[in-house]
DNA sequence: AGTCTCACG
DNA sequence: ACGTACGTGAGACTC
């Protein structure tokens, strides 16, 4: 069918805002039509529902697994039409009549899943959540992936050599020390010739048995004067950054387009989080040097600057304002460093002229905290004995009982619910909290009090997507937002627009808990324009 | 498909 | 005595 006389049905349909459009992963379908001129609206997504109403329980929001679960019904799955790898036709290829009833299917499995789910939605009391947070960010998102972002081939191509380069260097000093050829990349053979044949004390064991080769045990092997684990640390970061980075973003280079087209999931993640797939732009390097590089090959369009704004220490904050801290509400309304003033505060050390590793251990028990603490988890961060850490938190709880009292609460109401909530209503799901088994029940602790501080701080990123375009075009900007790396938003901005649209974009992400929320803690958002996202960044 | 490792917040 | 820092996605290797 052609494409005109389809959309001469369909556009009236999808564009009536009498008629409410019902699906699963409707982002998806949005994209599709608005490719073609269509705008779909108004919508519901069970996918959101579901997410909304059971995130963080077993199994995915998709249609077939909500169909399976809710309705009993195993939707026919849409590789039986296309086939699979490398024989796949397009959709548009397959015979309409297979077409025509798969499509159907969907459609009344979509719609049979929404009058399951969307009276519950009422019922649990969440539909802010869901009206506010989750549906109206799927055409922004939609927006942002469509737009896509200008990546430097040249760059990366010259990246891909250097890399090269520098890893086969690598490998032939590599071979030479262990005395044989082998396969660096196999954790396997690696741990015989480290731990068996070269008889170097071994750390940990995998969870299978084998010797545990990370980054970790490598360094410490290191810092020994042992000159292989070295090389070995250094060829992984090499190959890492070629094969992920600078070998496979050009092949996400849309021909079209010339961008690089990601696509964000609003339903995957347990605290509210987006992620980004295909390719995962939430992880593009930045801690190295040669990382950054890679990070430099992201570039605004002709004419136009990349602006990176992104909020500082926001779980923190979140923490000073749930926990109600005020040594910490104090440290952020003064625009203190954060970590300097835990550590003057635990240890009694002015801020003035303070070691460096005394802030460094601080910052370790501030993140700590928001993973959920453990004397464990602690040491291993810092390589001290667990005795250590344990002192350290004995003594990071004598000075903020605040937040030993808000861990205990926030446990307590996860044990009698079975969910904690963000300052949003969002809810996550623990089915595991009053399991009988220690290891089970001590994560779902540790990851509950993590969900509260990382949902908050997804919802409020969220809350400022969702305002960003209105608040641009009441400016009369053309600032588009293309990235969002869950605390900072990348935005492509005309050169001579560049000041103007910094402090709206900081002005709403800034405000973007409120009025729902009035939180007791500034937020800081820093922004910055250059041509590249390392140096906006 | 499972495991291990490592890139990000 | 045990086994742990929270949340992701991707690539290489192995079976």
């Amino acid at each position: 069918m052609p494409i005109r006389a389809a959309l001469a049905l369909l556009k009236p349909l999808l564009e009536d805002r009498s008629v409410l459009k019902i699906g699963a992963d409707v982002k998806h379908h949005y994209v599709v039509m608005n490719r073609h001129g269509a705008e779909l609206c108004p919508y519901d997504d069970v996918t959101l529902i579901s997410y909304v109403l059971n995130g963080g329980t077993a199994g995915g929001h998709d249609l077939a697994s909500l169909a399976d679960a809710w309705l009993g019904h195993k939707v026919r799955d849409l590789k039986e039409l296309t086939g699979s790898g490398k024989s796949a036709v397009a959709f548009a290829d397959v015979d309409p009549a297979n077409a025509a009833a798969w499509a159907a299917e969907a459609a009344d499995v979509a719609l049979r899943l929404w009058q399951v789910l969307k009276p519950r939605l009422a019922m649990d009391g969440i539909v802010s959540v869901y009206e506010r947070l989750e549906r109206p960010l799927v055409p922004v998102l939609a927006r942002m992936e469509q737009r896509g972002i200008s990546v430097d081939r040249q760059i990366l191509s010259r990246l891909s050599g250097e890399l090269a380069q520098g890893a086969a260097r690598l490998e032939h000093e590599i071979y030479e020390l262990a005395g044989e050829r082998f396969t660096i990349g196999s954790p396997k053979q690696l741990g015989d010739i480290l731990f068996g044949r070269m008889g170097l004390p071994g750390g940990s064991k995998t969870r299978t048995g084998q010797w545990a080769t990370t980054a970790q045990v490598l360094e410490e092997l290191a810092a020994e004067g042992h000159e292989l684990p070295r090389k070995i640390v250094d060829w992984r970061q090499m190959t890492k950054l070629k094969s992920t980075y600078t070998d496979a973003l050009p092949g996400y280079v849309n021909p079209q387009t010339g961008r690089v087209h990601t696509s964000y999931a609003l339903a995957a993640t347990t605290t509210g989080r987006l992620s980004s797939s295909e390719p995962n732009l939430q992880n593009i390097p930045v801690r190295t040097t040669e990382g950054r590089k890679i990070r430099g090959a992201f570039i605004a369009g002709k004419g136009n600057k990349l602006v990176s704004a992104d909020y500082s220490q926001i779980e923190l904050r979140v923490l000073a304002h749930v926990a109600d801290i005020h040594q910490l509400r104090q440290a952020f309304a003064a625009g203190a460093d954060i970590h300097a003033a835990t550590a003057s505060e635990m240890f009694g050390v002015p801020v003035e002229g303070m070691p460096g590793e005394i802030r460094r251990r601080a910052k370790a028990i501030n993140f700590g905290i928001i993973y959920g603490i453990s004397a464990f988890g602690l040491a291993g961060q810092l390589s001290i004995p667990r005795e250590e850490a344990a002192d350290y938190i004995k003594r990071y709880f004598e000075r903020f009982p605040g937040i030993r009292d808000y861990i205990e609460t926030t446990k307590d109401f996860a044990r009698r619910h079975g969910y904690v909530e963000t300052i949003f209503g969002r809810r996550i799901h623990y089915p595991d909290i009053r399991a009988s088994n220690v290891h089970l029940r001590s994560f779902s602790e540790r990851a509950s009090t993590n969900a509260r501080l990382q949902g908050t701080a997804a919802d409020i990123i969220r809350r400022a997507m969702v305002r960003m375009d209105d608040a641009l075009a009441r400016e009369r900007l053309s600032a588009r937002m293309l990235l969002q790396v869950h605390d900072e938003l990348i935005f492509e901005v005309a050169e001579d627009e560049v000041e103007a649209t910094i402090p709206v974009v900081q002005r709403v992400m800034e405000n973007a808990a409120m009025p729902a929320v009035s939180l007791s803690v500034p937020l800081q958002v820093d922004a910055r324009a250059a041509d590249n996202w390392d140096e906006a960044h």
